[in-house]
RNA sequence: GGGCCUGUGGCGGAAUCGGCAGACGCGGCGGACUUAAAAUCCGCUUCCCCGAAAGGGGAGUGUGGGUUCGACUCCCACCUGGCCCGCCA
């Protein structure tokens, strides 16, 4: 803690063991130093020394965070602390406890910098993991450090390029609904046991619709070399696709949508161009079923589970083929094939096969210049500009096709309202009963027919709802399940359509351009041919560069093709077996995402420096299944060998923000079942339970127009002295303060985000009677004011906004840590509120926690003497002499708060309601405290209670009290059930729903008997007034309802 | 446009299964201690009305309806604020 630091009770009159903030400090330090030294929380895995199999397992883990320059902030250690908690929680209930942390360090942010300030990565990298691992330890969370890593570490990455290549030798065969080696397709090829076409499941073939389905002309063994490699490839998950991107050549890289503006990058305002992409894609839609049947299976907040499910977007419904006369049909999905007797038109993406050939062959009708402008136009315009205007757009192709329903010759149209990249990227158009046909017929008069029926006085708009069906042939007066199965049956016999399930995700694109990411473990040829590095040679090290400026560039080079002397070699240099040794090859240039390392981390920290595994068997199943460690060697883990028996478990709690409730864990979730499908993991879920923690807002200020004000911007003034039903002139934008004649306002700077009671000079606002000089305090209201730039005073309202530089309203965790402690900050966090609420900090409110610290620790401590202050038992009971044994306790409320307390924080910290606990908790120092104290077994026991919550202070107590070894250790304390209930209760009495008395009645008094006692009551006879009792309600333990007439 | 969440004193929040609304903390007010202040300790603190006080009465969990002996809690509609997704056929 540096000197200039305030810090508590600076006052050298205290007495001198009172709890300040350098006390605390003193004691946090003190046993960080012994638990690091001891190795307090070190876990050993199976196998090693002093592992204890009879214990349970428990696998808590945070989302790693990315370590910036910026330091921790506040939402950080939310989290951290409340699985700090549980796992301390579940040590002291005899846990193996697994609570690991490290860096997710490779990314954009970082090279950023680095781009700016000309300093390495590596660099800022290791400097900002440094500050990040100080900060945490000093708030003394219980990590285990010995199984830290980051995801930059060569070791990490070795293994991460290594998964990599398993899924790049994997296929998804989609009748068994598994990966499986890419070798085993090979053999079924060979075999004749399959067919060898390309993959029909291939989201970059299904498009067009037409290769998919064409049939093998030759046996495998007679294919060329090339066409069988492409026949393969097809099938990889990890496969190379052309994506188009949004592509800027002034700064060398692909561009996410958000970063593209008006068609110019947000950053720097260069042209940005729509461009087809070589990239590396995952193909994840394989797992599209898997990956939303496995939500059931998980202890995951409704809203994610949600989410995901919508991002994977499962639709029912069906392909169906329209005939072109001498061509190939055209291929739609619906979802409401019932209404094909409406499909008046078609409508096709602009980059539809078809449109290129209407444009290369154009009919009779074909307006080919519109066509190809429309066409050009709509191609160069990136996804965000398509949905800016809802307005449609289109241009008619010239061609028909045939409704295979009607009969009837429909035209079809292009629009760029169609997407190329969902479904075949063609539609049937069914302006009747869907919004966006109707928009389209209506803009460019078009037919409209209905199909359903909608109900009487319905509108001129398309109807979306049930009804039977019209105009429909055989499917009249179906409804429309029933017409949808009726209709796809038809289909089939017809031979035009089928059933068909349909998913808006796509596969992951899983290349970039940058630097600061994972090198790819794959080598092209001469040929262009790729291929992969043998796992020996792992892991393919990052190469230095000195210059990581993009490259400015028409065509996308990544930035790794600088590196010219790593990017040239052979194959025997590159470690790759597939070519002779001196074959020249270039090195794959593109590097991972920034998601890669985060996809398996929760998997290496169960074995984190295992240098023959990603991970050892025994280890992952240990602590993803909680299968006991097998003895007698290795299992046999043939990769082609079936997934194990239930495959559930993983990581027993996982908590991190909801930022994270798609992209993250359904990316994760994609690689753990590739790895369980190839019996490389055990379970098919990675994360069992799944919590988010509530963003920690800040305040701002708000103008009456609702734009917001940096807190350092204005002159803040913080009033707690306005007249209630004074009129501040909130409306207009220039009415100034007007208060009476005989109040002046005294104005000092607001002390907005420093607790308020270290402020010396920085008074608060006080109205100050003009007569008397003295101060007026009329009630309790924040007014809050700022001065404008012409120096009127102004009202602003308080609001909660987002920690944001601009605002100048983050906190940083070190100067909180400096005021009061780690200890008094991890209470306050926890105290907020629930902890998956957002809620703003507030620094007034710190002290709240801080105090009682200090009352807990002068409850058990003297501050004279600094040693334990104890009573002999008769605490709080009636007299000494009533209460003959110290802890029994039956007339000894305090031991049997102690009990309650014992028993509701344990039931809290299950449940994740750590505000509750702190409150039971506070509830009990307060009534301890005013009983005179605690016997030495009480105060022995509360030290455990606390020792989750606050670890020093509580090592600090359990030390002074005699304990042995540490409180971090010692189990929690028992309570016993019979003293969670009283001899009687008192219970409220309701007449007609409102109470009007209460009564005493036995605990175990059954509803006849408290009836009884409540009717006897004086209170209850003359709220009855004697009218007639209709029906008398009983709870017992709650309350009694008396219904009168 | 769709989906999800949210709304309780001056503030953060509590009420775990439909059963005494406001636990606990902050702030505020009053008191003790002090030359004084800070710190600490004690008491009061949802609002309104009556009362010197003890006490009594009424209203009350965003708004309006509903179910129920009883609703912060369940149902319907609406409003506020926030988050997410967006022409997904």
């Amino acid at each position: 803690m540096s000197a200039d630091q305030p810090s508590r009770n600076p006052d050298p009159s205290a007495p001198p063991h009172r709890y300040t903030a350098a006390l605390a400090d003193a004691i946090e330090t003190r046993w960080q130093q012994r638990w690091e030294a001891e190795g307090a929380f070190r876990q050993p895995n199976p196998g090693e020394p002093g592992f204890d199999a009879a214990r349970p397992k428990f696998y808590c883990l945070d989302m790693f965070p990315y370590p910036s320059g910026a330091g921790l902030h506040v939402g950080h250690p939310e989290g951290y602390t409340a699985t700090d908690i549980v796992c301390r929680y579940r040590r002291m209930h005899g846990f193996n406890v697994l609570h690991p942390m490290g860096w997710d360090a490779f990314g954009l942010p970082a090279e950023q910098y680095a781009i700016q300030t000309g300093v390495h990565p590596v660099l800022t990298t290791r400097r900002a993991i440094d500050n990040f691992r100080r900060q945490l330890k000093r708030f003394g969370f219980c990590y285990d450090w010995s199984r830290e890593f980051g995801t930059v570490d060569e070791d990490y990455y070795r293994w991460t390029q290594w998964i990599f290549l398993r899924i790049y030798g994997s296929w998804y065969d989609a009748e068994r609904g598994r990966a499986r080696p890419i070798e085993e397709l090979v053999r079924e090829f060979e075999s004749g046991e399959r067919e060898p076409c390309l993959n029909p499941n291939a989201a970059e073939y299904t498009g067009a619709g037409d290769i998919a389905s064409d049939k093998p002309v030759m046996p495998w063994s007679q294919m060329h070399d090339d066409t069988r490699r492409m026949i393969v490839d097809s099938y990889r998950l990890a496969y190379v696709g052309a994506q188009t991107v949004n592509w800027c050549p002034k700064l060398g890289t692909a561009l996410a949508n958000e970063e593209v503006i008006d068609g110019r990058s947000e950053r720097g305002g260069f042209p940005v161009f729509r461009k087809p992409l070589r990239q590396w894609m995952f193909r994840i839609t394989a797992y599209a079923e898997r990956l939303l049947r496995g939500l059931d299976t998980v202890d995951w907040p409704e809203s994610t589970r949600t989410q995901q499910a919508e991002w994977i977007g499962r639709s029912d419904g069906a392909e169906v083929e329209f005939e072109i006369p001498g061509t190939l049909p055209l291929r739609v999905f619906t979802t409401r094939p019932d209404t094909i007797f409406g499909a008046t038109y078609m409508v096709v993406a602009p980059e539809h096969p078809l449109v290129d050939a209407a444009l290369d062959y154009p009919g009779p009708e074909t307006d080919v210049d519109a066509l190809r402008a429309y066409v050009q136009a709509a191609r160069n315009r990136s996804d965000v500009e398509r949905q800016e205007s809802r307005e449609k757009t289109g241009v008619f192709t010239g061609v028909y096709v045939r409704n295979p329903a009607t009969g009837e010759r429909i035209p079809v149209w292009t629009a760029d309202y169609v997407l190329m990249g969902y479904g075949t990227g063609a539609i049937m158009a069914v302006p009747g009963q869907d919004q966006r046909d109707w928009d389209f017929a209506r803009a460019f008069g078009l037919p409209i027919v209905r199909t359903v029926q909608p109900p009487p006085g319905f509108g001129d708009e398309p109807y979306l709802g049930d009804g039977p069906a019209i105009n429909s042939d055989f499917l009249d007066g179906l409804h429309v399940a029933e017409a949808k199965q009726r209709i796809i049956a038809w289909l089939e016999e017809k031979g035009v359509g089928r059933r068909r399930v349909n998913y808006r995700l796509r596969d992951w694109l899983f290349s970039r351009q940058r630097y600061w990411g994972e090198p790819f473990p794959i080598v092209w040829d001469e040929r262009g041919r790729h291929h992969p590095v043998a796992d020996d040679a792992l892991p393919v090290r990052l190469p230095e560069l000195a210059d990581y400026q993009p490259v400015e560039s028409d065509e996308p080079v990544p930035l790794l093709a600088k590196a010219t002397g790593w990017l040239r070699t052979t194959a025997g240099e590159a470690g790759v077996r597939t070519l002779p040794p001196d074959a020249p090859v270039t090195r794959e240039a593109n590097t991972m995402p920034g998601w890669a390392g985060s996809c398996w981390y929760y998997l290496r920290y169960c074995d984190p420096r295992n240098a023959e595994r990603f991970v050892g068997e025994a280890a992952e199943r240990y602590w993803m299944q909680g299968t006991p460690p097998l003895r007698g060697g290795s299992v046999s883990t043939s990769p082609s060998a079936p997934p194990s028996a239930n495959g559930a478990g993983g990581v027993d709690l996982y908590i991190g923000g909801a930022e994270h409730a798609v992209l993250h864990l359904l990316y994760a979730r994609f690689w753990h079942k590739v790895l369980f499908d190839l019996g490389l993991v055990s379970t098919d879920e990675p994360f069992a339970r799944l919590f988010h923690q509530g963003l920690i807002t800040s305040i701002a200020f708000q103008r009456p127009d609702k734009t917001l004000v940096a807190i350092d911007q204005v002159d803040l003034v913080y009033c707690n002295a306005i007249p209630k039903d004074f009129d501040v002139g909130h409306g207009r934008e220039d009415e100034l303060l007007q208060l009476p004649s005989e109040v002046e306002l005294a104005i000092y700077k607001a002390p907005t985000l420093k607790s308020t009671t270290q402020a010396e000079d920085e008074k608060q606002l006080v109205t100050v009677d003009r007569l008397t000089r003295a101060e007026i305090r009329w009630l309790q209201q924040d007014v809050f004011f700022y001065h404008e730039s012409d120096s009127r005073l102004k009202r602003v309202d308080p609001t909660v906004a987002k920690m944001s530089k601009s605002l100048r309203n983050v906190i940083n965790p070190d100067d909180v840590i400096a005021e009061f402690g780690a200890d008094t900050f991890r209470l306050y966090e926890m105290y907020l509120g629930p902890l998956e609420a957002a809620k703003p900090w507030n620094p007034r409110d710190i002290t709240g926690l801080f105090r009682f610290l200090q009352r807990a620790w002068r409850l058990i401590i003297d501050e004279e003497t600094g040693e334990p202050r104890l009573t002999d038992g008769a605490n709080g009971a009636r007299s000494a002499s009533e209460c003959p044994s110290p802890d029994s306790p039956a007339a000894n409320p305090i031991e049997k708060l102690l009990h309650r307390t014992i028993a509701k924080v344990g039931a809290d910290v299950e449940r994740l309601a750590f505000n509750t606990a702190i409150a039971a908790m506070i509830e009990f120092v307060n009534a301890a405290t005013a009983a005179g104290g605690l016997t030495r077994s009480q105060a022995d026991r509360f030290a455990r209670v606390l020792a989750p919550f606050a670890p020093h202070l509580a090592e600090e107590l359990w030390a002074k009290l005699g304990g042995r070894g540490f409180v971090s250790h010692a189990p929690w304390p028992d309570y016993d059930e019979a003293m969670l209930h009283d001899d009687e209760v008192e219970i409220a009495v309701q007449i007609a729903g409102k109470v009007r008395a209460k009564v005493v009645v036995p605990a175990d008094a059954d509803a006849a008997r408290i009836e009884s006692i409540a009717l006897a009551d004086a209170k209850v006879q003359e709220a009855i007034a004697a009218r007639p009792v209709r029906k008398v309600i009983v709870v017992p333990g709650r309350l009694v309802n008396i219904v009168v007439g």
